[in-house]
DNA sequence: TTACCTGCAAACTGTTTGCCGCTGT
DNA sequence: ACAGCGGCAAACAGTTTGCAGGTAA
């Protein structure tokens, strides 16, 4: 485990949701600029690995990253906005279950997310 | 409606599931080498914009698209095989209206996608 | 020593943009 | 003649890779 790993959890961490390698790579740089981005990429990989963290994909091209030891949840990512809310698994697990039964789907509800339009957003 | 449009839309009539833009374009550029891929792109917007087709992300960073006037139906991506599968919308609306009632969320469940282990990879 | 980091630079993939000339109305 | 579209080349974002030199067990 060494610093720049240890930084790159720590980020994880603060990040109150799920965030970009890149935005983690920035708020480390900011502290320790000669920490390079495709360290931060590698030891996202790495812990992955050692199943610490890991990564989802939301309404767009860009991979999020979260700890591995947060409650698990499920994602509602909004068109509009862009913003993401969390529910609990509970919500989505009826689902799972028939997905289970009327296809042999193993669904990773908390790795998959939801779009549509948020209340907020909503006309 | 130009010949590149025509030819983007298609090869997305040809492509059973969702494709993407790199696709059409190597599909597209093997008879006609002289269409840029930038114009797949812009037309695929283009068409977007109109009502043609839309686009969705599934468990990756690329971006697929699909004609707008097929069946909508949902997505079930297995995160081993990178297999896609097609559901009724049906088995996902029970979903659509708990998270309406319960998180004023409105679901846009024909483009989100579900991932997991499909049954084939299952162990 | 050995294996595993790291920083740096360069490559790569998927996509977007600017420019300018052509085409159809 | 005007608007829109297409081809080309260059830029771009996000990410990966190769290399050579540390660092720790």
């Amino acid at each position: 485990m060494t610093v720049q790993r240890r930084l790159v959890l720590d980020a994880l961490q603060r990040a109150r949701h799920h965030t970009t390698a890149e935005e983690i790579a920035r708020q480390i740089r900011a502290r320790h600029p000669q920490i390079d981005p495709s360290t931060v990429y590698r030891n996202l990989e790495a812990l992955e690995e050692l199943g610490y963290v890991t990564h989802t994909h939301l309404d767009d091209r860009v991979t999020r990253w979260h700890r591995a030891d947060v409650e698990r949840h499920g994602h509602l990512v909004c068109r509009r906005c862009g913003s993401e809310q969390e529910i609990p698994l509970r919500t989505l697990e009826p689902l799972g279950r028939r997905l289970r039964s009327e296809q042999g789907f193993r669904a990773d509800l908390a790795h998959s997310a939801i779009v549509g339009i948020c209340r907020e957003c909503a006309p």
